[in-house]
DNA sequence: CCAAAAGTGTTGTTGATACACCCATGT
DNA sequence: ACATGGGTGTATCAACAACACTTTTGG
């Protein structure tokens, strides 16, 4: 989808591919892109620029890499020095390399995304003195760079991701119930679902553990709580399963 | 599945970060898996190096990016400089950033994988002269720098892909029988199918075209050829399909 | 005729879908 | 009482697996 038949000359540059050029790049970043859900919305964390151009502006939370440090660790880093929060679901997107990505500068960026816990983040936030911001992901402004084109990119990446592996409880707290997990695929995935079969299907994969606690303080009959059970994932991806709903 | 929690410190180098360091990078690079299809086998083309200390041993068609150039350009370059090939389907699959993937210097590469139909690579290639060679993907040697890993990567991204999207029709002749695709399938997700039922399954899918041509010389009865239909393709995509077998 | 692959038919099972319905709890 | 979400039951339909079977072709 991203790459079929273009129809650019290749020719046309081949005769001075023999001139090689490691030198062209200015630099390195690393970009990452933050998912929270909050109330049945999918939201993602943006930071407030406060230098350069592009002052007062929002963006994915950027950064760079320490010498002898791998590009994962630094992603790991970036995110738990503006959150604090460690051990998080975190992968990489892929490079974002076109050449009028930054002006004046031929600056690539290695794309990541993350899915953290609200109820983490409302706790231990706030230890470094950067302007951040939950947006819901219908509501997100213009971006710095291409970075409106990475938020979008990450996005097809979750749902793809989260038909083929249970990675969305990452965005919920340790115990939910069966209607938030059904709310958050049905915002990812931008679908409704039918409340009974969901229900089943999920029950029937046998990847929850049912808790003896229920929901507090609602004004309704209370839902049993659950948790994702790590140890039957591990079981079910070496036979693999799906995830389509 | 590559980037569950890590149990790495983050607070170690979170100190240092603020120095601002984009020179510690020594070069980028292009790195392109080439996968082919002969005989029931899958296969991957590979290089031989013939300059530094690797010389003699085998690795990806990699290559560097040309100033101004976008990195899918590039990576479209370096392989139809090898293979006189265009309008290949081509995907990026990750930046592979590892401090000590290569010796003495910090090198990272962009890793892009390719499929290609070997009949059309039979006629054209031969242009340059780089010793190149089809390994069975089963019987790859050991490869230079971390290229066994990228490879490892490609094969689990191709097996992903191609039960979501028809991409392996970009490894077989432009006419081909329904055998022939279903042990496309069999090798690439390496599970044994069961014929009646994959011919009906496909078939229902309507992706194909029906020719009037059938199989010459062959000593049984000749088989239909088949043609994938990109136009049913698009608008099954709007709609979403499941390539599942 | 036989071997080898092409291609069709049949049957039982599973799982998705749609939707009706009852249950518990706070206001 | 009633709104709100929690939770169960069931009938229908489509897809799939398993496997027996017939057809065509070259040698």
């Amino acid at each position: 989808m991203e790459s079929l038949s273009s129809k650019i000359d290749l020719r046309a540059t081949s005769e001075i591919a023999e001139e090689i050029d490691t030198a062209i790049i200015d630099g390195i970043t690393i970009d990452c892109v933050i998912f929270g859900f909050n109330k049945q919305n999918l939201e993602v964390l943006l930071v407030q620029h406060a230098e350069g151009e592009s002052i007062g502006r929002w963006g994915l939370l950027g950064g760079c890499i320490n010498t002898k440090e791998s590009i994962d660790h630094a992603a790991h880093r970036i995110v738990y020095e503006l959150t604090n929060l460690e051990h998080l679901y975190l992968e990489q997107l892929k490079a974002f390399t076109d050449p009028g990505r930054v002006s004046f500068k031929r600056v690539i960026t290695i794309g990541y995304y993350t899915l953290l816990n609200r109820e983490d983040y409302n706790i231990k936030s706030g230890l470094r003195v950067i302007e951040a911001k939950w947006y819901k992901i219908k509501e997100v402004p213009d971006l710095i760079f291409d970075h409106n084109e990475i938020l979008r990119f990450s996005l097809m990446q979750l749902r793809n991701r989260v038909r083929q592996a249970p990675i969305g409880f990452n965005l919920l707290p340790e115990k939910f119930t069966l209607l938030q997990l059904m709310h958050l695929y049905e915002e990812i995935l931008g679908i409704e679902l039918d409340k009974p079969n969901f229900r089943r299907k999920i029950l029937h994969m046998k990847l929850l553990l049912e808790l003896e606690e229920k929901q507090k303080a609602v004004s309704h009959r209370a839902a049993k709580l659950y948790k994702f059970d790590p140890e039957v994932y591990k079981k079910l991806t070496e036979k693999g399963f799906n995830f389509e709903f």
